[in-house]
DNA sequence: TGGTCGCCAATTTTT
DNA sequence: TTGGCGACCA
């Protein structure tokens, strides 16, 4: 096999390398130095990217010497099958180095955690830990809960991240998109060192602290050129959505080398929200003197009249590299704009229409729905429950977010490390007649008692006295599960164990006890693959399921159904039909992103992701009367304005396929209270 | 009286 | 599923 991989074997003598087109073949042939390709959408980037990788392995280069960073877990899984399947694996050689920013910070603090003053077997925390360790020190700061005021938990965390990955000073931050929380920043200031230095002495990171750590790595004199020296190029994928940490890192990574590749389209900007700035690929060329811009802009995937749309939606930008997309498929019937009354009908209309492509011979598995927010498709998902048609769901509630998934992981990091403060606090509440306060006395008895300091195991004797006396023995047999879990060997026996201690009380804590268990089995079956509960725990928080069914492997692979996900979670993927739900104004854009003319941009480039995701079919749905309840008001309903995306000039690409009806207490204005009918009353 | 538990309303997007 | 508010228990 190696053979055929020396150096110095003619690029043109790979098959491969003729299914590109003569951009594409620039780009995946580039000798070296740094390279900018802008890809729009269905462009073949990812072709692209792969005939690179398999292109500089045929001059010589060493698979494990391509470091390839990609944005989320999915795209790297598929980059490097595709790569593994391009490129034959010369002998001796492990493969290509691929996974997101988070996934080799992770790898890299790990190799250097002991210079980073990190145990070996650190925790890392996931975007909810995080959020439950800020309150814990939220309380010891005196801001109680009632303190109505005070910025919750989940917008601490927020602005904690948003300024950390912005690398931008606090009040900055707060002042630009906070600005309701500004009289609070002193506060909040003490209370991020707080957390900073209570990760510290709990010995674990959360998920931006990676990436410090390896800009940390990356900066340092020694470590950084040795890092450095191990690649010889280094590609990133979506650049477009680099926030300031990750553009940092890259430089870092990039010092005295220049062989870097981005690829990216500033169109498909979406995770400004996260501290992304399109920003970094248009300085990419003044952060790397000498970049060579390749544009790839004919595009396989769309027909034309979809692109004639998605093109009219993307020249309403303001900034952006010139580009425009040309279809290289035959035409087809122009996308659908679906006027409905509500979101009832919508859901109507939806199920219709996928039913009739599938009748067509179009798989469920070709069809997808994508939505602004993960609840847009609540009532849909009701509907195609009631038809029994198959569906699964990406983004929105994930799995880990689960109370219980998150009580039987907390058990797992008490193995690794029973001094886990944040762990027993969750652990102990599940005890009948446990709150937060009886739960903080009683970790406190385990973590800062005299026993403690060996072994938070040992003041166990101690620590019980505190818990009323109903919650004492099931208290016993997780601690017992715990010294048991200890001394026995295998990820999947301890998980068990430690699964079989924390059921009862899962059944006893939550009514629907029984379908939470079948979440902690399929955890526990997951466990037992790993080599490590606390490598397991770590992965988790780095790549999380996004359902119990994705944990448990893909089972479903040989089934169809019907794809339902957020447009964030779509991003990379296409379908032959794609329904976007729920344009109207307010929604799409958003409400909350109707500030500043930036964030309305970033969901513009949202719809058009949305709309680029289609090959054949795309159906703009529109429901004109909504249903949200604005606090206290129970005249929920009210009258959508279609998203101001869809101005004149993109309807004028579209057909109109259905007109809503607007009539009786409609066309009044007179809207109906919400009416309730019980027959409660004759039951006296 | 401190603390827990039950019932109500509300919830953008994710590594 | 979280958080607020009021009822009930030691």
């Amino acid at each position: 096999m190696f053979e055929t991989l020396v150096p110095g074997r003619p690029p043109d003598a790979a098959a491969w390398l003729d299914d590109l087109n003569p951009e594409q073949l620039a780009a995946a042939t580039h000798p070296g130095g740094p390279l900018l390709i802008l890809a729009g959408a269905g462009t073949g980037k990812t072709t692209t990217l792969c005939a690179r990788v398999a292109w500089l392995v045929s001059q010589g280069t060493a698979p494990e010497r391509i470091m390839l960073l990609t944005f989320t877990r999915r795209a790297a899984r598929e980059m490097l099958q595709r790569t593994r399947a391009l490129v034959a694996m010369p002998a001796g050689h492990r493969g290509v180095l691929g996974g997101t920013f988070h996934s080799l910070a992770h790898r890299f603090v790990r190799m250097h955690a002991s210079a980073l003053g990190l145990a070996a077997g650190f925790a890392v925390l996931d975007a909810g830990d995080g959020a439950d360790l800020l309150d814990l020190i939220r309380e010891e700061h005196g801001h109680a809960q009632r303190d109505r005021r005070f910025p919750k938990k989940s917008t601490l965390q927020d602005i904690y991240s948003r300024t950390v990955n912005a690398q931008r000073t606090l009040s900055e931050v707060v002042a630009e998109c906070f600005p309701w929380c500004e009289e609070h920043v002193e506060s909040m200031a003490a209370m991020f060192k707080a957390y900073t230095a209570r990760k510290r002495s709990l010995g674990v990171v959360d998920l931006d602290d990676l990436l410090l750590y390896w800009r940390a790595l990356a900066a340092d004199e020694v470590i950084g050129p040795a890092t450095e020296d191990g690649f010889d190029h280094v590609m990133i994928d979506e650049y477009q959505d680099v926030n300031g940490l990750q553009a940092d890192i890259v430089s870092g990574l990039r010092r005295r080398s220049d062989n870097v590749t981005a690829v990216g389209d500033d169109l498909q900007a979406i995770y400004g929200w996260r501290s992304a700035s399109p920003q970094h690929i248009l300085e990419f060329p003044d952060r790397f003197p000498g970049t060579t811009v390749l544009k790839l802009e004919r595009n396989y995937r769309s027909t034309q009249p979809i692109l004639d749309t998605a093109n009219a939606v993307a020249v309403q930008a303001t900034r952006s590299y010139e580009k425009r997309l040309r279809s290289d498929r035959e035409d087809g019937p122009p996308p659908a704009l679906v006027f409905c009354r509500d979101e009832s009908e919508q859901a109507d209309e939806v199920c219709a229409r996928v039913l009739e492509a599938r009748e067509q011979g179009m798989e469920l598995r070709q069809q997808a729905v994508l939505m602004r927010a993960s609840h847009d498709s609540d009532l849909l998902e009701l509907e195609l429950t009631r038809r029994h048609i198959p569906f699964v769901k990406y983004g929105g509630l994930r799995y880990l977010e689960a109370a219980h998934v998150k009580d039987l992981i907390a058990l797992f990091r008490l193995l690794d490390n029973p001094a886990n403060e944040l762990s027993w606090f969750r652990v102990l509440q599940l005890l009948e007649g446990v709150g937060p306060v009886t739960a903080r006395r009683t970790l406190d008895a385990l973590v800062a008692g005299p026993a403690a300091a060996a072994d938070p195991l040992g003041a166990w004797p101690q620590a019980r006295d505190h818990l009323p006396a109903a919650a004492r023995p099931g208290a016993d047999s997780v601690v017992e599960a715990l010294r048991a879990a200890r001394s026995a060997t295998g990820a999947g026996v301890q998980a068990e164990g430690l699964r079989d201690a924390l059921a009862p009380l899962v059944s006893s804590r939550y009514p629907d006890g029984a379908v939470r268990l079948i979440d902690l089995e399929q955890l526990a079956a997951a466990a037992r693959e790993a080599s490590d509960l606390g490598h397991f725990t770590a992965e988790l928080a780095l790549d999380p399921p996004q359902s119990s069914a994705d944990l448990a492997g893909p089972p479903h692979l040989d089934e169809d159904y019907l794809v339902l996900s957020t447009i964030h979670s779509a991003k990379g993927l296409e379908w032959a039909a794609v329904h976007v739900l729920a344009l109207y104004d307010g929604n799409f854009p958003a409400c909350m992103s109707a500030g500043t003319s930036e964030s309305i941009d970033e969901e513009r480039r949202l719809l058009y992701v949305a709309m680029t995701r289609a090959r054949r079919r795309l159906y703009l749905h529109v429901p004109v009367r909504y249903y949200h309840r604005p606090k206290g008001n129970d005249d929920a309903h009210g009258y959508g304005k279609p998203s101001r995306f869809l101005t004149e000039e993109v309807q004028r690409t579209c057909e109109v396929v259905r007109r809503a009806e607007v009539g009786g207490y409609e066309a009044t204005g007179r809207l109906p209270r919400k009416i309730t009918v019980s027959p409660d009353s004759l039951f006296r």
